[in-house]
DNA sequence: GATGAATGAGTGTTCATTCAT
DNA sequence: AATGAATGAACACTCATTCAT
């Protein structure tokens, strides 16, 4: 049992480490595989090859938070336009972004990999999955909030934006501070800042 | 001299072409003078090296970039606390916005490859640079802004995050909207977030 | 694992042929990769670069050669100045010179590429190496001689000289004498000529 | 007239540190060419090729050279047998050794060329032609003596040892003392050391 | 006399990957 | 389950040399 796994482990650990140190471009699989103590035919029996090896470093981390920003989103569809119009009242957003912290930061080193170090990989566009989930939230806040408030909605270029630039804070944050505690300091800033900027355009005179 | 300088033009364009597509580490210089016409060694006799070519299509509008932005910033220190605070006049803000777009999109290819395709060059933190010509801006801002409301200035952080965020808005905008009208566009609003973002921060009661 | 080792052996081989045809930095991999029947990865695989398959050539006689002298000088060290000074009694130095010999006719390709191909390795001066430990052996030879005689002892340059002239005959003798039976004939006259100069400067008048 | 060997000039001046610094093989007519302040093309004028680049630095002071030890073994030609055997009268020797060396010394960079930085030219084995030279010499002399003296000439293997030794001696001399002074002090010892050792061989008993 | 341009073969080295054993 | 061996294509870069102008 000892045994079993141990040389499949040996090899993500180092291929973490490598990845992380030189990004999945660069990362040489010769290198993994000595870091590791075995040789690279070995590699070859647990992974198909090196985007393999890469995605089974951050596949699960991956999936787990895009399950957990759907199941918020999910949520969300059904809320009245009244809490979402108040700035007063940005508890629920705050709470959310602390639950993607906290994993965020359980997860550091693979989320690292697939922020900042997946060039190359399919993985590389990853975040624009994120970006397209909050997008279409965002598409269907503006409008009800639109709507509500008598005001014109934004445009799709404003809302990717917003979503993009959103989904860019928890990346800034989890390549910018190196403890959870730290950045859940920032967040309740952050999200105060996004939306104020948010609701200031629909309340926008021209 | 078949041409006046073709050649030089010709490996110039089918770099940009290259770079473009594939980035500059996994940019092949065997391909981009086979597409130019020429042997590798031509490429060697106007250029150092694989560096020195991409320095050539992107160091120009860079410097003239900086340029502009060092002007912008020399010109504000001397800025009024009260323009500063009122959201209302947020007009000087954006010429100078338009004039870095139209700038950017002046240069468009170049400006591309500077943002999101120079990793592995001496080019790939040159974002940075301007993160941390905003971040002093910022700032500078902040304190005064803080002073003259008589309330609390922001942490490093926030000042961090916020001229990020502003120059990646930039980068958004270039590498999503492909001309300079549609750019132009958005950018009046992407300021007048900003901004309200940025002065709600010290209107915040906690 | 063809033949047990055969590439490597393979490898070996041709690198000699290769090296000792146009030298260390004139040698090709490629050629040398050729001629053995294998691509150029498979060079890679046994040797770390040039210099490592060059090493492996070379290193093993090498050493052996170093510890060869440092045990016949570090037995010398306690000779009586009586033996040095008589012209008669040189059988011992003809002696340990016939044991050189021996060894350098037993590993004959690989002392010609340590003494004639090495230029560009970092062997290139290990035959500077043979004449500094010769060098320190003449050194206190010359003095015990010249005290025990009353006479001057030799100045550095000459000491220099002579340790380098006593290292290159047996160079010349590998590099001219194809075959051991030769070289061995010659080395008593040379040893013969060596000493009687050396002799001869302690008993000049002027 | 200022102008027009100067380019040649330079050339061939920044050709000899290039030599110089790296040795025939390692030297870059780029290099050479670039800190003569003229593209590769010019030099393609004056010079067929690299090595008679080289050779134009090289010739001159070489044939030069041998036309000194040419005269010189000429004269030794009739030279009595009794003047060769004597070892207090080896003036001549010395004063002919004098001269060679005042001359190698006046073309001090050329001969470190030719010398030492020649491998990978027509000129690397160069020295073996002066040795040649000196072969025939102490041949002729050998058989002379030994008749005289009723003893046994010396075989083909010493003959060559001992004229290529003594060229070598040259050849040390230059690569190890920088001023000609000093080399002037040391030639007398040697030539005497080799003198010594050179007798010694027809009085030797068996 | 000399330039500017270009060639084409060559260099050592690295890579992800394969596969018989 | 893993090794040891090998592939073959690719890499950036350097070289001496050529030649029309």
């Amino acid at each position: 049992m000892k045994n079993e796994k141990e040389t499949r482990e040996n090899l993500l650990k180092s291929a973490k480490k490598e990845f992380l140190e030189k990004g999945f471009m660069q990362a040489s699989l010769r290198n993994i595989c000595k870091n590791a103590g075995v040789t690279t035919g070995a590699l070859y029996f647990f992974f198909e090859d090196k985007e393999d090896l890469f995605a089974n470093l951050v596949q699960e981390p991956l999936s787990q938070l895009t399950q957990l920003m759907g199941s918020h989103y999910a949520d969300e569809s059904e809320i009245s336009v009244l809490e979402l119009s108040t700035l007063d009242d940005f508890g629920e957003g705050i709470d959310v972004a602390k639950q993607v912290i906290h994993f965020m930061y359980h997860y550091y080193d693979e989320f690292q990999l697939i922020l900042t170090k997946s060039q190359g990989s399919r993985f590389e566009n990853c975040v624009d999955y994120f970006v397209d989930v909050s997008e279409k939230h965002y598409r269907i806040m503006a409008d009800k909030i639109a709507e509500s408030m008598g005001a014109k909605t934004l445009d799709d270029y404003m809302i990717h934006w917003v979503a993009h630039m959103q989904i860019d804070a928890f990346v800034h944050l989890l390549t910018h501070e190196a403890s959870e505690e730290k950045a859940v300091k920032q967040i309740e800033s952050i999200v105060y800042y996004i939306i104020s900027g948010w609701m200031a355009m629909f309340q926008r005179k021209r």
